[in-house]
DNA sequence: CATATACTTGCATAGTTGCGCAATTGTTGT
DNA sequence: ACAACAATTGCGCAACTATGCAAGTATATG
């Protein structure tokens, strides 16, 4: 493999453990949940998974980082959304894996 | 939505978190890519990986640990291989993601 | 039995993350 | 200008992570 392919490999290597670093925290899994079928204010959030305000903020800030999330000003609120819907095919992918290991368990039981 | 109902779906956020968490480190997702074609024995991932063995060693227990790969003692070796393919699908969703994002930054600069 | 090879484990340490709390900023209404 | 609400930021602490290095275990070979 030439050298500058291998590079481009290691930096996307690189970018997709960012990404599933970005997902590997339950608040923001539940944020996207939350996503999936609208945008919301940060107090909606909040309300919606009874946490600190401060926390789901937080939260928010890294997922629009890793730019999977992004924001718009209303009024006195601020609304968010997801920026990409190829991420519930990832979190739906996870739950399949844990769906198959789970009839796996249940088979071996057998 | 009733109340076990509500626990479980806790409990599947968790595991979500765990399986990116497991996913959000750079050797790993590498260690995960090798064993796309085939099973292979820790020295030859650390040959092609080119890192420290206890390095590699950890990060397939890691693995392990998250029911990602599993092991197969041959000899003097031991074979690591991936359980389920759709953690490939993982990969290249995270993939597409990231072209998408590039896709959009190049219209952007048109 | 001794040695080499293949791998794992333990440990030290530097760095990171999560989260509660207090303080701050920004916006709207009185 | 002031109060009220929405959201962010900074700080501190406990818990966790990555990784290099040394030591240990297990298996095959001379």
């Amino acid at each position: 493999m030439p050298k500058n392919q291998l590079k481009q490999r290691v930096k996307l290597t690189q970018l997709k453990a960012e990404l599933f670093r970005a997902l590997s925290n339950p608040v923001r899994i539940r944020i996207l949940d939350e996503l999936r079928i609208e945008e919301l204010t940060v107090s909606e959030i909040k309300d919606r998974l009874e946490l600190e305000l401060p926390n789901i903020s937080q939260q928010l800030s890294v997922l629009k980082a890793n730019n999977l999330v992004c924001s718009r000003k209303q009024g006195v609120n601020i609304y968010y959304s997801c920026v990409d819907t190829r991420l519930f095919k990832l979190l739906d992918v996870a739950k399949e894996i844990f769906q198959a290991q789970l009839s796996d368990l249940q088979k071996t039981l057998k």
